[in-house]
DNA sequence: CGGGCCCTTGACGTTAGTCAAAGAGCGTGG
DNA sequence: CCACGCTCTTTGACTAACGTCAAGGGCCCG
């Protein structure tokens, strides 16, 4: 079995990084736990943690001024957060909110810094994990603005299943409630999205995914848009 | 008049750091210049360099297979980009393409990677740099995915502009279809959101954009768009 | 003066959000 | 064991937001 101290070599911000870089911050941290629904930070508070996932799904969100939230990621077992406002002294950036009953590994800011400068090996692997950071949102950047919402759920199915060709079945892995939030639609939306789907061979029952052709999939994730109507005209004709 | 030099020093990645250390890397480096609609790198080339610009506008933009293209960063002087990739000896993960006649300086990916090695501040710097570049991105997923087109017009007017109340007059600082792209809408729909801010007081002439009330603009950037309707009946009641 | 580009406008279709309602699953308490 | 309330999810009807296609005006430059 997987101890803490195991999976938080793993994380992203330690994953670069020998050992024995990462051993002295790992022992200074607190195994901490989260239940469902519970607020890990807020947005806008004073960092004092960075925190690695042990176990369970937490999401990062941005509130706006009216009380609107958009979620900026959703993270799980080997993912880190927090470490940017940590690293900076700064506050939060997004507020961190646990969707599971959750596991964290949770480091003080201050036992963060001081790693930092006294070791540059670590540091470069911090910077390592943020380039990867900003890979993963630029790559959330391009979905929203140059796909439809249908194919942003194609992207996210294809992004959980293994397989690279033929057939495949995948677990959703929380509610489509926030899978929605993710994806950066409404719940309803992506309801109907869903049904979208079914003429390019994917069906849904409850939380399962069948996936009839990863090959059909893929093409119909990365298809322009305005050509969607007529493509789906020719194909059924 | 500001150097070449001078403008590096203020640059994003060096902007943390005693000149001292970021002088030995920044005197490795070439100025080049690129003219209007000239490509700087592309998506998925072998990264070589990293670019601080000088004068000039410069797009990033990712690809899609389709062949739409989403922007995903406008930078001019003092910004610069190509280190996430050059950092670790990657391939952009976005095309660049100056969109305005452009000076930059490049550095050597090869030197910024054995300057790193060696000076830890300097890590450190860039680590600093690619946190400020996380929060612009989480930013722009924010607008994206929780205002109107409108609105994220006004969040970037008000970008533009210094005043905090009152009267203010901008000039948009590129051309409306770099805007639009930016903004992740086509030219047609930016102008018509144009005019939709002309109730709140903001009235555009060629490149110029002129501010009656920049609370108000705050506020109808912050609203919530399910409102904006029946705020709108109500306002005009 | 002609051509190209940027920008705008109109008409129309698609996509997604809103509001309302109802069905499905699930745990609790009677 | 069943009724109840709860949350998650789906569906329908309607509206708003945005993209597409097409056309036209203004402007710069050769």
């Amino acid at each position: 079995m997987t101890s803490p101290t195991d999976i938080a070599l793993q994380a992203q911000v330690f994953r670069a990084v020998p050992k024995d870089h990462a051993m002295p911050l790992i022992a200074k941290g607190v195994v901490k736990e989260a239940g469902r629904g519970a607020s890990i930070h807020l947005q806008g508070e004073r960092a004092h943690s960075l925190y690695i996932i042990l176990d369970g799904w937490v999401k990062l969100y941005r509130m706006s001024p009216c009380g609107s939230e958009a979620i900026v990621a959703v993270l799980t077992s080997e993912d880190n957060f927090g470490e940017a406002a940590a690293i900076r002294g700064e506050s939060y950036a997004t507020g961190a909110e646990s969707v599971t009953e959750t596991h964290m590994l949770q480091i003080d800011a201050h036992d963060l810094w001081t790693s930092i400068e006294q070791d540059p090996v670590l540091c470069r692997s911090l910077l390592s994990a943020a380039i990867t950071g900003n890979r993963a949102l630029v790559h959330q950047l391009e979905q929203l603005k140059s796909h439809t919402g249908a194919q942003r759920i194609a992207d996210f199915l294809l992004g959980l299943c293994k397989e690279e060709t033929g057939e495949c079945t995948v677990v959703l892995p929380y509610d489509k409630v926030l899978i929605a939030g993710w994806l950066g639609m409404k719940p309803e939306s992506l309801s109907r999205a869903f049904r979208r789907l079914a003429p390019y061979g994917v069906k849904i029952v409850k939380d399962r995914a069948t996936i009839q052709s990863v090959e059909r999939l893929v093409e119909f994730a990365d298809e322009d848009p305005s050509l969607s109507w007529s493509a789906k005209t020719c194909r059924t004709n």
